[in-house]
DNA sequence: TGCCTGATTGCCT
DNA sequence: GGCAATCAGGCAA
C-alpha cells in the first residue's frame, strides 16, 4: 500500500477529479482498515460553479475548502448522511472533489457492519453510502490524506504494475443531485466499474 | 427567530 | 417513478 505524496493534491481540480479514479480511499477503523477503489468522482469549483459550497463565499462549515489542498471535507447533508470531498487549489480558492462511489477492496465486512447492508454491490455505489461504509463523519473534516488514518493510496497499491486508467476509460457527464450548474460536465467515472452510481 | 432547502437514500406503489 | 426521513446552514425579517 502507497500512500500518495502531498504533490499529488497540486494541480486543477477538474485534472484532480480525474486523477483519482483509480486511486484507492483508506479509513483506518476499530474494525480495521477499510479500503475502497474511488470509481466515480465530481469537481465543484469556486466561482462560476453555484452548485458548489464555495460558490457564495467562506463560511464556518465550507472553511475546509478554502484551506490547503489534500484534506478532507466532510459535510451533513440531509439530515442523515455524511459527504466526503477531497479538497482541491490553494489557500482561499474554495474547490474540492465530491467521491462519488468506490469499489469495496479490503474490510468488506466491516462495511457491511456500518451500512447494515450485505450486497457489496450496495456498499458504496454513493457518496451518503460510502461515508457510512468507512465510518466517516464530521470528525474527519479537516483531516489530511497523505498521512494519518485516513489516506488516498496509489493506482498500483494492489495490483501489480496497475496503471491510471487511460483516458478513454473516462466518461464524463453532467453532475448528479443538484439544482443548479446542472449543466456543467464535472462528474467523471470509470466505463469498465459495475459500482458507479449509475452511468450516463 | 423562523422558514426553506439540500452535492441522499431507501421504501412504497 | 414518487416521496418521506430529518436537521444544520443560510438567508429573510
Amino acid at each position: 500500500m502507497a500512500t500518495v505524496k502531498k504533490e499529488f493534491f497540486t494541480g486543477t481540480t477538474i485534472a484532480i477529479a480525474q486523477r483519482l479514479l483509480g486511486a484507492y480511499l483508506l479509513h483506518s477503523t476499530k474494525f480495521g482498515n477499510v479500503i475502497g477503489r474511488i470509481v466515480e468522482t465530481e469537481a465543484y469549483l469556486h466561482q462560476r460553479d453555484p452548485a458548489s459550497h464555495a460558490f457564495r463565499g467562506k463560511t464556518k462549515r465550507n472553511a475546509v475548502m478554502f484551506g490547503p489542498p489534500g484534506h478532507a471535507y466532510v459535510y451533513f447533508i440531509y439530515g442523515m448522511h455524511y459527504c466526503f470531498n477531497v479538497v482541491t487549489a490553494p489557500d482561499e480558492h474554495g474547490e474540492a472533489v465530491l467521491i462519488r462511489s468506490l469499489e469495496p477492496v479490503r474490510g468488506i465486512d466491516a462495511m457491511r457492519y456500518f451500512r447494515g447492508v450485505e450486497s457489496v454491490g450496495q456498499l458504496c455505489n454513493g457518496p451518503g453510502k460510502l461515508a457510512k461504509a468507512l465510518n466517516l463523519n464530521l470528525a474527519d473534516n479537516g483531516k489530511p490524506l497523505w498521512r494519518g488514518p485516513l489516506r488516498i493510496l496509489r493506482p498500483d497499491s494492489f495490483l501489480n504494475f496497475a496503471k491510471p486508467p487511460r483516458r478513454s476509460e473516462i466518461q464524463r457527464t453532467t453532475r448528479i443531485g443538484i439544482s443548479s450548474g446542472v449543466d456543467l460536465p464535472l462528474r467523471f467515472y470509470l466505463k469498465s466499474s459495475s459500482h458507479v452510481s449509475r452511468t450516463l
